[in-house]
DNA sequence: ACCCTATGCTTGGTCTGACCAACAGTCAAT
DNA sequence: ATTGACTGTTGGTCAGACCAAGCATAGGGT
């Protein structure tokens, strides 16, 4: 607690990452804008090519620039679930973040999305989840689709929320479930009738979501998901 | 869909950054272990100093390794927290997320919190939240210092709840908040009071927590945060 | 007038080799 | 035992170079 406050001068490459962040997210490079080339930011920054790529890779990791690799230029990044996903599966296995804590997390979030669809969600929002529903019945024998389309219903309802940061949120505990979700479902004796139950439990999510009645929803949504720990 | 995976080779540091990660995550080095030098790695996995530190760039923005600056070597990160937060903050600026998305996933996040908190919690767990009510009542005139004794109360109790995935999302939201917050209170008319007004409400939480009463607990929660819309 | 290729420029990815400041550890002088 | 100079290591930074991939434009063939 010294009148004086420390002095460290942050790398310059942090401060470079610092600036060119600072004009992104004031806008003043939208998404998919192109950025500077390496070379000419080096310049305006008054640093080194090699100081200016470290920042490019720490916005890059961030998901504020898009990964490299197309033809000319870098362009800023649409959207950085990736990284907001990789930061929550990167707690679970630093900061022993269980699997049951996020399923946790998931039934309150979602939950609470789902109340919120049944208010406002109108037929047009709901006609995804449908149809991933239809797709699921088709489905039936192969888990690694049917994951996907698992994904897709779950995302498209709490969309219909109309809540972003809910739905990053449950996509990003919905991702890391994957993996052990891939690892249940090779133990589960008949994969045809259990896959058969889940959509019907989606269905049933689904018809509740539509009846405007946000607590049924709720419930049902918090019981198909912790039904997740039953095959464990 | 081809037989044949892609052979697109990733660049270097990437593959360089995946490697150190599955030595991370993998549990081949411990939170807070040293890493080897940055001329170790280079040389260990064939590739220059560059492309080794943008990979260490890359880990460390995701919060798996400790910024640098310490004297000897590089360790292993002990939370990615800062990471963490700082995606979903990225999210509001990337993806439109507005406040009020991040109020209300807050709300469904510390009201689900609080009733686990309810059931669970014991004296010891509510000690630091009562202590730093205490001091809230010393500070009704320093907005600055509420504000961290604010982010302390709430991450106590949601803490109390056992559930870190949740106390990740509570704090990321709660730290995305504090600028607005900042604002608001400058417009407050009586600061003194309506700070007072909020330890109040601190207090009947904690209470409620107390007694085992989570839903009452939730409730007040949930009108607590979604008090901060009348100020603005 | 049209298409196609060749050439050159730009960009990101990579490397080499160097220098600096900060710090840990050693060891001699006090 | 304390101090202080010396040394080696580490991260931070730089300059300058090369490559492969993609774009642009000019020039040649039809």
């Amino acid at each position: 607690m010294s009148v004086f406050e420390s002095v460290t001068p942050s790398p310059l490459y942090q401060q470079v990452a610092g600036r060119i962040r600072e004009a992104i997210v004031g806008g003043r490079f939208g998404p998919g804008d192109a950025l500077p080339g390496e070379r000419d930011l080096a310049e305006a920054f008054g640093v080194s090519r090699a100081s200016v790529r470290e920042a490019l890779r720490q916005l890059e990791a961030q998901g504020l620039v898009a990964g490299g690799r197309t033809a000319q230029g870098r362009t800023v990044a649409r959207t950085n679930r990736a990284a907001l996903t990789q930061a929550v599966s990167d707690s679970m296995a630093l900061e022993q973040v269980s699997l049951g804590d996020l399923i946790e997390l998931r039934c309150a979030v979602e939950g609470q999305a789902l109340r919120l669809a049944a208010e406002v969600a109108t037929p047009d929002d709901l006609r995804e989840a449908w149809q991933t529903v239809e797709e699921m019945h088709r489905s039936h024998h192969d888990a690694a689709a049917y994951d996907l389309l698992d994904v897709a219903f779950h995302a498209a309802l709490v969309r219909a929320s109309g809540n972003q940061a809910m739905h990053a949120v449950m996509q990003a505990c919905r991702d890391a479930q994957t993996r052990y979700l891939a690892e249940a479902l090779e133990r589960v004796a008949d994969l045809t009738t259990t896959l058969a139950r889940l959509t019907a439990e989606h269905e049933a999510i689904i018809r509740a979501v539509e009846a405007g009645r946000g607590d049924h929803a709720a419930t049902l949504t918090e019981q198909h998901i912790r039904g997740f720990y039953d095959w464990q």
